[in-house]
DNA sequence: GCTAGTTTTCTTACATGTATAGAAACTTAC
DNA sequence: GTAAGTTTCTATACATGTAAGAAAACTAGC
């Protein structure tokens, strides 16, 4: 049994590709034809080695698919300057500018459910969040979980909007919401009777920064002062 | 050119399977074997059919994990006896029994992002809280976009939380989360460094309900009086 | 040089969702 | 009865992600 003497450099048939040039062809081939074209085979050949070699850089086409989105938002995240005084602003401001650049890149939907987002530029905004509700009197302990209450409305939101946005696109029949909210029960369900013929616009509205004035304000009041 | 004469009952082969069935039968093999286990070929033959014969009767698998999540919702989601007198109460009742049948559902994270809940039995919490943010004051319109702030939040909580679940369940290596914050600069983020050891419980904690009143406090504020 | 060990790459194979084309089984009109 | 039309089912085929294992290309120790 020979020992594994520590290898002082590198032991091993030498790497071909790397992270980075999967990372850098596998961008260019989303940005150029879209998500769907993004294949392990096609970017195998296009890096130019064979599918399975790609997988002793990246675990599994989900993780290629999180660090596209990191070195997206890495690329497409830009801090306000000056960032607003208030901190209450500059938690608005830090929450909008995550939300739009997610909402803005197409592929959003097959990566958001996989973690947090975690490139080193995304977090210098969770930063400002969980700073701005320190400032405001919260705990820290708070402060996390107002950050946390913050990207799960954020994320629900735009995965709900994106994904529905994708049916509409792909189909043109009328949605099995419409059906729904077309034949309900007035005595049962009144006031989503009422409101039915309205539905479809109203939940088209963006109402995302609204949404989160509503839960900053309330996770504000849990403030001791 | 024969005129396609309004047939007056049903024309054509008649069919072996019925969406019934075939929603059953998924069902069972989901809850006996896991949702990783449910494919077109092994529902087919379980059917007593061929895999292309299913797609008469539903689109794609996605339409039938959303029939099948509908299904499970209509067997799990039970009324509240009495609903509480308080409207605000009623509406966190709603939310709240909505996330926990939803959160309970381990092949969550396939479906949800694909649309509303649409169940008749999940509508009518639907309308509780539709109709408690009304009695609470605020218009229909701001009902609507309450009861969807709420479904955002809801279902990016779930999202986020089955997704981590899962890839703790999957996967024993430290996450690249586990990663990301062992390596904080605290210079450049000096909240998330002080916070970072604690980040992995504190996150872990369940604020949902904590959460759900924040983002109900602040949507009532928006009422005029 | 040679052997053992290590890391990366390549070959092959399989399970899966589903597109396509056409056959089968019915109803209706004559 | 036959023919046309309609709906459902079947057979075949393909693109895809990726598991399994062998082969290749290196380093370290002799």
């Amino acid at each position: 049994m020979p020992q594994p003497p520590a290898p002082r450099r590198t032991a091993g048939r030498p790497a071909r590709i790397s992270r980075e040039e999967i990372i850098r062809t596998a961008s260019r081939i989303v940005s150029e034809d879209g998500v769907d074209r993004l294949t392990m085979r096609r970017l195998a050949t296009e890096v130019g080695s064979t599918p399975m070699a790609l997988y002793h850089h990246v675990r599994d086409k989900e993780e290629l698919l999180v660090l596209l989105l990191d070195d997206y938002a890495d690329r497409s995240l830009h801090r306000p300057e000056p960032p607003p005084a208030d901190p209450r602003e500059r938690i608005l401001t830090a929450a909008v500018a995550i939300h739009d650049v997610l909402a803005a890149c197409p592929w959003i939907v097959e990566v958001l459910t996989a973690d947090d987002l975690l490139s080193a530029s995304a977090l210098w905004f969770v930063e400002q969040i969980v700073a701005g509700l320190a400032d405001c009197g919260l705990t820290l302990e708070q402060a996390v979980h107002g950050y946390r209450a913050i990207w799960y409305f954020t994320a629900g939101e735009i995965l709900v909007r994106a994904t529905s946005a994708r049916r509409r696109a792909t189909d043109d029949r009328p949605t099995y919401r419409d059906r729904v909210f077309a034949g309900l029960d007035p005595a049962e369900l009144p006031h989503l009777s009422r409101i039915a013929p309205r539905w479809a616009p109203l939940t088209a509205q963006d109402t995302y920064e609204q949404g989160l004035r509503a839960l900053l304000d309330g996770l504000l009041d849990q403030a001791p002062g």
